[in-house]
DNA sequence: GCTCAATTCAAACGAACGTTTGAATTTGCT
DNA sequence: AGCAAATTCAAACGTTCGTTTGAATTGAGC
């Protein structure tokens, strides 16, 4: 039962060791190997005692630090995650300051979104590009508590986001913007998640086609373009899907 | 060993049964039923005991008719993708002949590739919409033998709109177009994937956030735009992405 | 050096999984 | 009716899973 696992936990403070010197590090070995096993294989597929035989660690650590499966799963996301959304807030905030009350332009704004990923790609050589592709992976997940999961880590900077386009977009319904935002975090993520998908479709040189930096560059003007679009309720609303 | 099974297996030829019609009502309630259960557990997540006994039929009748639970979910795809591409193909050859040689504006292009999407979507009622889904999903999964088969079932498809494109945005250059392409395939999986995470983002009404036909109305236009937005090759060049 | 809590470890638990088997049943055909 | 193939069925197979257990080991404070 989990009361006696409970009483055995260690505080389960995060980011406060309180003596000993060796959990970090196996707690880090787990987190590291689960990182890039999750994001290769899935959650589902990826079983412990895979993560913990890469990690070097023995099986039943995993239930010692993270209590369970699940737990690690929302452990290795939110170590990285919920730092990159608190960047992507601040540099927001930065701008608007910067821009002293005037809108900010759409791809201000988006590059608000896109450089904190970009530093996550960057900083930690081996593990950003794995930890983005796990991120894109895991909002498609249908599993109940990824999901969610994923919308109590992302409900703050959405809301926030939201309100800055509204400010830099006038012109676009409430409505329509809110799509509009789906549509972008859509491209944003499977971008982020679909390495292998991307080959098929470009054929680009493989060495190219994993450069995050360079995809990014070129998905903010595509964005930027579509968000800026007149709204279809105040063009001509000619309908275009009658079949010919 | 695997020979006893084919050895049993009934001959494979999908749409022309021989004699049995009561072996379709089986095939299709465990088709229906998978479809579902795929959808709303994932591949991994949904068991063989949970889809027959759905279905109604005895477990080993997937092994039986399918093979294995691989080959099951294979069928449960290509049952409706294989006819939705041949569609869109179709529906651009039309768009291409009735131009008479004209390129396509990106809209019509688009158009093709959606237009199949809604038929799916309206005509099975309650099956279309939990394969859109279910195809969403499956591009973000990692299963290796999910990627491939999808890979190979998109192949044709996306090389004849990669084409059509390019002849209706001939200033984009080609590897900027893969690009672009790529952006719009990920907006359209995630947008048809992710009806959970809409409502999070968007607030709206459940009953409008599921209007699968409302939602590519929207999605559309803004993908056109970002279509036809300059080629970042040919702008100013002005580098956005530089912390300020 | 002793103590006690934190951590590691080997081993096992029960459950659930995909698959296979061989007999029973149904079906189509002569 | 009678045969043979197709299909269904209950049962079991071997494997793997996440988790738990209790003893062994470690490490810091008195």
């Amino acid at each position: 039962m989990a009361s006696g696992l409970i009483q055995r936990l260690p505080r389960s403070g995060n980011s406060a060791p309180e003596r000993a010197v060796d959990t970090i590090d196996t707690k880090s070995k787990i987190l590291d190997a689960a990182e890039e096993l999750f994001m290769e294989h899935g959650f589902e597929a990826t079983s412990l005692r895979l993560i913990t035989t890469a990690a070097g660690v023995n099986l039943a650590a995993v239930n010692y630090h993270f209590g369970s499966k699940e737990e690690l799963f929302q452990a290795v996301l939110t170590r990285r995650l919920d730092p990159m959304n608190q960047d992507r807030m601040q540099l927001l905030s930065a701008y608007e300051n910067a821009a002293a009350g005037n809108p900010l332009t759409c791809e201000k704004i988006l590059a608000a979104m896109f450089i904190p990923a970009l530093k996550l790609a960057r900083d930690h050589e081996q593990g950003g590009k794995n930890f983005l592709r796990l991120l894109g992976r895991a909002y498609a997940d249908p599993a109940p508590f990824i999901r969610e999961f994923l919308s109590s880590q992302y409900q703050e900077m959405i809301a926030r986001f939201r309100a800055a386009f509204s400010r830099a977009l006038p012109n676009i319904p409430r409505e329509e913007l809110s799509w509009r935002l789906h549509f972008v975090m859509g491209a944003l993520s499977y971008t982020l998640a679909g390495a292998d998908m991307l080959k098929i479709i470009s054929q680009l040189h493989p060495r190219e086609a994993t450069n995050d930096e360079l995809l990014l560059k070129r998905l903010a003007p595509f964005l930027a373009a579509g968000l800026r679009s007149p709204s279809p309720a105040e063009d001509g609303g000619h309908n275009l899907y009658q079949e010919s």
